[in-house]
DNA sequence: CCGGTCGTCAGACTGGGGGCTGATCTGCCC
DNA sequence: GGGCAGATCAGCCCCCAGTCTGACGACCGG
């Protein structure tokens, strides 16, 4: 791993804040900081023009904050990669920041070792959030996730269907013919004509277009 | 903090790494070993009379693998915390682990003292996420959430129609027939086909079928 | 004023979708 | 062995969907 430093730029309003930041990274042989910024907006210029690797972002600043640099940065490129850091360990920060398209999210009450290891993460591709933010992220994206099964059982007009007309479902609500959905299950367009006969019956439906809205509905494709 | 010892239970159908991971636990003064199961169904059921703090879970196993298991633990309340362990670091697995409740998904390649500091974390009621997971992890997390016009124009087949066929087109994606649709916005039915064959030709669609799916596909009904 | 676009409509034609009936075969339960 | 359900298939019929052609008026920019 004897290449090139990993170039740091560092943003906060606060001068002993970065002091203690370009202390801390310069103490690394493989750490380099290559220039600093006291506010979102000197940063994104200098960084226009300033080859960097990794951005220490602080959230609150003046003129401005550091969600909104972030989104700036992100907007041009994937590099330099974007570590946020925020003193309160607040919701709508996190999400913020990783909506604005920080690759880190971590607390200035991290450890010193805990910061190097995020800075050296995120150069490599990867990202790093606080443990005490991860849960509540997790929390959150556990609830928006697709279930197992999500309402595919909330549309009761789905129960009665058999495994392989269910299977002729999906197909229909992709927008396929019955010619090809035969072709596509190896069967006889007859075949396929009697499932879709029976899924209309037992969905109460008029056509194949209602089929398709139903699949939908119920998430079955999508 | 020197208050009782952080109880582990171990879950691999591997005996070899089931004695690793013991040796790596027991070595630490704050941790101890209360149990072992070598599948996820033997895993509930000595889970449900020993007293446990965090359950050390591998994915893949027979009989019941550990994304189930630790659902069924999820299920049964907040503890003992799960850390979901896999060889393979695969969205589905990470997704599925997280929806079942894990309160951390590693890969096994983690180092000990990541093992050992995920342990302690999640005691603590943190979560952790394997770094290379976690950059995945929020980048759906950032897609999930809301935006202003997401896909709507994403479909660029749909930007040539005019403000009438876009209306004829939320209709038909909503399952209307062509003399319902005549009804809907009184005018004669050969006025709806001409829509509707426009439609066919600009978004490049064989049947009506179709544009439901690109309807639902663009975001325009559902 | 004229050409282009858009929305409106009609008539005739073709084809696939879907209804209906009836049939065979398999696996399963009693 | 006899029912029963599901998957498979065929033939027949009808109708809506979609194509093609052609037409008319409103609106608008050059």
């Amino acid at each position: 791993m004897s290449t090139d430093p990993i170039r740091v730029f560092l943003v906060d309003d606060q001068d002993m804040v970065r002091a203690g930041f370009r202390m801390l990274v310069e103490s690394q042989p493989d750490l380099v900081v290559v220039g600093e910024a006291g506010d979102g907006a000197a940063a994104v210029q200098q960084l226009a023009v300033t080859a960097t690797d990794v951005v220490l972002m602080d959230v609150r600043m003046p003129r401005m904050d550091g969600v909104e640099a972030t989104r700036l940065l992100s907007a041009q490129g994937p590099t330099p990669r974007v570590i946020v850091l925020t003193t309160f360990d607040l919701d709508e920060y996190a999400f913020a920041a990783i909506k604005a398209g920080a690759a880190a999210f971590l607390l200035k009450d991290a450890t010193p070792p805990e910061l190097l290891n995020a800075i050296r993460s995120v150069h490599a591709g990867d990202a790093v959030v606080a443990p005490s933010t991860t849960r509540r992220l997790l929390e959150h994206f556990a609830a928006a996730l697709p279930d197992g099964t999500p309402e595919a059982e909330a549309e009761p007009r789905l129960r009665l269907l058999t495994e392989r007309e269910r299977e002729v479902l999906v197909l229909v609500g992709r927008g396929l013919s019955n010619t090809e959905i035969a072709a596509d299950l190896v069967v006889a367009e007859a075949t396929v004509k009697t499932h879709i006969s029976r899924l209309l019956a037992k969905t109460d439906s008029r056509d194949r277009v209602q089929l398709v809205v139903l699949a939908y509905g119920a998430g079955l494709v999508g």
